[in-house]
DNA sequence: CGACACATTGGAAACGTATCCATTCGGATC
DNA sequence: GATCCGAATGGATACGTTTCCAATGTGTCG
């Protein structure tokens, strides 16, 4: 590199009008729109050279690559993604398509995605639907218009037709956590909503537990209608019959997750347990039962659907049944990018596990009061 | 529509070889590679008319317009953004470096982020640099390959080359929350880290407290620095000495920041209160304490520097001081697309809240024993 | 010594778009 | 009726890259 300047760079556009006093004395020029064109005739080559000195393909003499490199750096040559992937029709970009980047589930599952994303060199895309159908299909096409290879999302229910187009154009689609009513057949890594929901109702009923409530979202988002589905066949296969005044759906806000989870334990004081889908409800849950001082698990016993990082912080450490949300991301990464075909198989089931912490508690004898008011 | 594949569509390549029967019902083809051109004879016009229609500038008879958009829409037509970006020079990208996605913080930062984006057209590109300088100039110079428009940041300290080169390369840079040392000039949003740790030395000094711990984490990131030097000076002010020995830092790791909670709440056991910053060491001090039998905030007071959604939940629910990470991703955003000009003016500071809950009480006036072993 | 294989290299053509510029055309003004 | 103006339109070019293909040079084998 010494003497580099004077021997090949031809400053036909670097010098500026008139030099600016100093910055020759500046190895790394850097300026915006160095192409490859610059890094060429710097190093007195071709393009192609330095195309396939720069991408390690094809061959070179050792003197040649030298100079190459040596000229791309002085020049602080990088390479734009777009040109090359205007070529090659592969952006290496996968969009990321959650409900919500703040919910801690969905924020542990980006950065699942994240993490195998880097390894497979590829960048990551990412909005959030707020489960809205029309965001979610405005996201979709955004995302077909930036060419990404693939696409990953937690879907909103109902819009079958922005997928299949996704599909058919080429574009891969992994849908991670919960499918769409009509897509079973697609792509998918869930955790096993069921399996959980099992192990929790067995641990409960094994503690003496026999008035179980089942406080859930509405619809099928986020794997609700499996849980809810688990939790009747477990009552069931156990020979008890399910009480469908025990069974609440509260919509996915805040405000009626509370009201759902205090109009429960206000109109059927005598449960004395409650499993929660979703750590939003397991939230509702504990504040409504502390609001109308229930002690926990002493008066009702709490087992959560969703772990949380706070679950232990919680007075009493919460037990819940933990899904994999960084797995997750990282599983449908995977098959995003290593699926050898479309393949219509059954989706990945990632197992859930009961972390068992101190929000149960076996029935205890003595019947406590119904409301007070 | 009626009619209009006969009229004007010229077949040359979608005819895929053999009518493969049935899905010529199909009007919507969208099959992949569809471009302006096929678009532009399907409506039998140019490619430069076809632009203008999409892009909504220059003229446009109104017949013409409406035989391009029904072209457009039967081909399932959609703009390739490469073709665009490399054309126009912008990509409307925007890159988000966070230290770590699955943190709550970071991850309503995030979603303010998304937020804005959206109303503002753009898309975004996160990734997570785990606090590692490495790694992320790693993710500066694959942001820079994608020709982001701008990029925001919480960075970590001590790569100022990687961002200068940045900004050198014409894209603009946002910092979020900190700034690395020597870059205090670039735009930045910052929360006011300062003004929210004197308000929590002052509620707990009027509580009756004097002998205050602030435990925090090392060097200056994530605002430590400035938390830690508020809290000297707020004490000094009201004419007390701040002990060196309530002063803790700790290393960001969860065991690291227990430790240290621990050690604290040991080697010192006549505080009376703690200033927790982030809710790493929140978490810490509320467990170390629980482990301790210390009773909150009977024996020892706790106010937290970070809100977060679980504060409530917490036994007892937690003072904090609520820095409004949405708020930081918002405003990034904005200053990063509308700023007229890189002015290195003053960073942007938002205040912060004390939210008042039940984790301080006045000074008891029982001395608590010493620790017990 | 001729022919052939092989390594090295550069020119040129795409990829899909936006936009400059020239061209055509209808109508209005003088 | 000639001229001019503006609207409408299409061809061509450039954006930055990869890659095919041809051309050159170098070495080996018959």
């Amino acid at each position: 590199m010494q003497g580099f300047v004077g021997d090949h760079v031809k400053w036909k556009r670097f010098h500026l009008g008139g030099c600016v006093g100093g910055w020759a004395a500046e190895q790394e020029v850097a300026l915006a729109g160095v192409t490859i064109k610059d890094v060429a005739a710097a190093a007195g080559v071709g393009v192609a050279t330095v195309s396939r000195v720069l991408s390690g393909t094809g061959s070179v003499s050792a003197a040649t690559r030298d100079r190459v490199q040596a000229a791309a750096a002085a020049l602080g040559y990088r390479p734009s993604a777009l040109g090359r992937s205007l070529k090659t029709q592969r952006t290496g970009g996968i969009g990321l398509i959650v409900p919500d980047a703040a919910d801690p589930f969905c924020a542990e599952f980006i950065a699942g995605v994240l993490e195998t994303a880097r390894t497979e060199n590829c960048h990551v895309l990412l909005d959030a639907s707020g489960d809205d159908p029309a965001v979610e299909a405005e996201i979709v096409d955004r995302f077909a218009q930036q060419r990404v290879d693939g696409v990953i999302a937690m879907p909103v229910l109902g819009d079958a037709g922005a997928w299949n187009g996704l599909a058919r154009l080429g574009v891969s689609v992994v849908f991670a956590g919960r499918v769409p009513e009509g897509l079973s057949g697609m792509p998918a890594v869930l955790a096993d909503e069921a399996g959980g929901v099992r192990t929790a109702v067995e641990y409960l009923m094994g503690l003496g537990h026999r008035r179980i409530a089942h406080l859930d979202g509405d619809a099928s988002l986020g794997g609700a209608r499996e849980r809810r589905a688990a939790f009747r066949s477990t009552l069931e296969e156990r020979g008890l019959v399910p009480d469908e005044g025990l069974l609440v759906r509260a919509r996915p806000s805040a405000d009626a997750a509370y009201a759902a989870a205090a109009g429960l334990f206000q109109s059927r004081p005598d449960l004395t347990a409650i499993v929660a889908g979703g750590h939003r409800l397991g939230e509702a849950a504990v504040l409504a039962a502390r609001e109308l001082t229930l002690r926990i698990p002493a008066d009702v016993s709490v087992v959560v659907v969703d772990d949380v990082p706070w679950a232990e912080l919680c007075d009493p450490p919460l037990t819940v049944v933990s899904r994999p949300a960084r797995a997750l991301g990282e599983r449908a990464c995977e098959l995003l990018l290593r699926a050898p075909a479309r393949r219509p198989g059954r989706p990945v089931v990632l197992p859930t596990e009961l972390m068992v912490r101190a929000s149960c508690g076996p029935v205890t004898a003595s019947f406590r009061p119904g409301r007070s008011r």
